[in-house]
DNA sequence: AGCCAATAAATTGTCGACAATCCAACTTGA
DNA sequence: TCAAGTTGGATTGTCGACAATTTATTGGCT
């Protein structure tokens, strides 16, 4: 049976690891339940063989956990992984920040002070809900992240690390989040680099994300999605 | 025909790839050299099925690249790319540093002033000759990294980018790298930790790393290793 | 009834073969 | 002679089937 969305990919193995990546991201395979090749082979329409080599490209991305001769499970988001990935986080964006301080065109600058100008009308004209955007061009982290000029940084945290992220994003109601005091730390961000204050931008964004990962933390202690074992 | 070393994995495909891993780190599966299913196959004695998985596992860790259709291929170092990474470890273990100045209990911080300790008498032993601490837990490194106590953090460091850092150790004959000196820097290090103070840990560790990135692009510069396409 | 051993079913790991794609050598025509 | 097209060989991608291991079920014993 086909699946929601289907990517057209170059081989069938990166076609499969895309579409598991999202549904396990976006919850419609929920956490650590067991992924049965059987099932799923047969659920896509292909054989074992590439979906195998798509699992393991997922046990890379910390998606699944394998076990020889038992298989493989989606992860458990909890606090403690949640605490250290963002630990990882701001020691990586805080890095990314202060690259970009150095190296950011000016014209880019000014794309991103749009895009900031344009977070705001939202918030403006939508009495301050959320503005959503998951992974795309309009992600000022992902923005940040790009213009740090790292080809290992970006791969790591854009390919890598990114669709732990986004799983603990979504998956935590954040209803807590202040968005306004969000645009806020992200301009501040966004002057430093301008400013080619380097170390002033890497404090920031540093800031920035803890105050992120603590306003998580209460989230998830506090919601059903934290206890639901 | 078997092949060196052969670790008993529970599964062939780890095998292989650890295998594999261990014969590109240390050259005798040359940079840029094409990896040949069909042929490497036969030289380890398994079908195509576990080598591939194993291929798509070396992918993840940055040790070869995949083309559809076409096939996968060694890494080449190149300056650029050691200094990309490098600035990656300095933003991770910079704070793998900072985390152990809190976390470090004082047992584990007695027991590594006693590895330097060790590591200086080898010095005064054998006239400044490099003391070999590949990947093992002699290594300085990786015991800082494992006190910061960040799961996260921890296997992203050791498992997932060593590798290439073994790599990059490996294939710079860095004569000109100073035993001494980096001894000095790693016993600063050790001593910010003691006091519990993170910041300064994690600074010393930043220029530690820093530096040795510095040495290391003078000698691929200056080496065959670099101008060898 | 409850626990342990033996057996059956299901799942993972591995293999060899076929299909699709790429690469190199060769042919053909201007 | 050179360029483009064609064809043959080799390599990668995919599949279905078998072997090995785990998990569930059944039966027997205290």
């Amino acid at each position: 049976m086909n699946n929601l969305i289907s990517i057209k990919s170059a081989t069938l193995s990166e076609d499969i690891a895309q579409q598991l990546t999202n549904a396990i991201v976006q919850g419609h395979i929920p956490q650590g339940s067991k992924i049965s090749e059987p099932e799923l082979a047969k659920q896509y329409g292909v054989s074992r063989g590439p979906l195998r080599e798509a699992i393991v490209k997922l046990e890379g991305l910390g998606l699944v956990t394998r076990t020889a001769n038992v298989g493989a499970r989606v992860i458990q988001l909890n606090t403690q992984d949640m605490l250290d990935t963002f630990t990882m986080r701001e020691a990586l964006e805080g890095m990314a920040a202060r690259l970009a301080a150095t190296t950011m065109p000016a014209d880019e600058i000014n794309s991103l002070y749009a895009l900031l100008d344009k977070h705001q009308a939202h918030l403006d004209a939508n009495q301050d809900e959320h503005y959503v955007q998951q992974g795309g061009n309009d992600d000022f982290h992902l923005r940040i992240i790009h213009a740090s000029g790292n080809a290992k940084l970006i791969r790591l945290l854009t390919e890598e690390l990114y669709a732990v992220i986004r799983m603990y994003r979504r998956h935590t109601s954040d209803q807590r989040s202040d968005p306004r005091q969000a645009l806020r730390e992200h301009k501040a961000i966004l002057d430093a680099i301008a400013n080619h204050e380097g170390d002033l931008a890497e404090l920031l964004m540093r800031r920035h994300i803890s105050r992120a990962s603590q306003l998580l933390k209460q989230a998830m202690e506090h919601s059903s999605v934290a206890s639901r074992i």
